[in-house]
DNA sequence: ATCTCGCTACCTACCGGTAGGTAGGTCACT
DNA sequence: AGTGACCTACCTACCGGTAGGTAGCGAGAT
């Protein structure tokens, strides 16, 4: 059985990644697991410690991922593909973890004690210098690397953080299964398009 | 001289661009304003209606914006590089328009009144229809209309939503007038890339 | 020319409600 | 007996909104 403590963590995801901080009160939190508000904060010694502590397990799951995916032996186009495809099933999986992470992008941080950016910058910094080294080495067309993975972070997170607002422009809801599926194919094969010359490609 | 209620309606839009609808306060928008709260109540009703009108307000400038591009005389590749064009520069003028339409579409459009998506899906369907339509004549490659338009709008709206956590990223801040033209430059290229086989490239 | 009515824009003082947080007690289990 | 998990009752601060009053102005009437 789940600690009270993790049932909290797990309550206050939800509540946080749908209504942002300051529109969740530690009551919604405290109804949501069953418990009175003074119980929450004997678990947490404040709202401001809650949310934190949120965010390290939401970075610690996403991290630990993400460097298995980048370890794995792959190059050239199998690797970008590789990367997105774990990215992509990674926030599908945690849509509220998405919109917890935008919704602190949005606020430039200032819930939290730690810098966000500053955390994911080697990650970013190490794949600029390897998306560089690729189109040196003529594999993917040119295209400045910085640009292009803001806009491959701006294009996938969007499909997630915005799903409510997706759902009134498309006939289904967004984040079903089979929508999921297509809109990461869709994705990919986006980015195949522009970095592979058509000689390249299979 | 500006009416005191345009001046409200900037300064409300700023607050709630930046710190979204609960973390702003009438006493905020009030005190930057230079007036006492009840005074703003005697310009709009309510917060709630404050908010609507600042978002009419939004809609309206960007819809007579968006609609002078659409019906600009331009086709194939030209036509979708207008319309990226001017919706990127639309929304580099107007970033907290951009910061308080992603809060909107993260919460669902639960302040609004009014169903954002469905008043921009006939500018979707529109759009979506008549990239299928060049996709079928084969001026661009294939790829699925509804997901791309979504990958776009992603793209570049992301990029001034988020622009204080992408500061973190790289070495300037991410709105200098230098690199919003850059990054709008390569959206476009990847899009460019994307959409044209190499045959059909200048 | 002056008085006064009506109106707008603002003010101070206050309302009920809710926020985050604390004090202190009960109870079960070790 | 000690400890951890939970409770009720309470605190202060602040929220959106209202009540009621006032200063200033322009239009009409005298």
């Amino acid at each position: 059985m789940k600690s009270t403590r993790d049932v909290i963590l797990d309550e206050a995801l939800r509540c946080f990644a749908e209504r942002g901080y300051e529109g969740t009160s530690l009551n919604d939190i405290a109804a949501g697991v069953g418990i009175r508000r003074p119980s929450l904060l004997h678990h947490f010694e404040s709202k401001e410690v809650l949310y934190g502590d949120v965010f390290e397990r939401l970075l610690s799951d996403w991290m630990e991922r993400m460097d298995v995916a980048i370890g794995e032996p792959a190059s050239g186009w199998d690797k970008v593909e590789l990367v997105l495809r774990v990215g992509f099933d990674l926030f599908a999986e945690t849509p509220d973890y998405v919109r917890i992470m935008r919704r602190e992008a949005l606020d430039g941080g200032v819930h939290l004690g730690v810098d966000l950016s500053a955390v994911l910058r080697p990650y970013f910094d190490e794949a600029a210098t390897w998306l560089a080294a690729q189109m040196d080495a003529g594999v993917f067309r040119r295209l400045d690397p910085r640009h292009l993975l803001i806009t491959g972070y701006g294009a996938i997170l969007t499909f997630f953080s915005d799903a409510p607002f997706i759902d009134g422009l498309i006939d289904d809801a967004a984040l079903t299964p089979d929508n999921v599926v297509e809109h990461g194919d869709s994705v990919i094969a986006l980015f195949k398009a522009a970095l592979l010359d058509d000689d390249h490609r299979a």
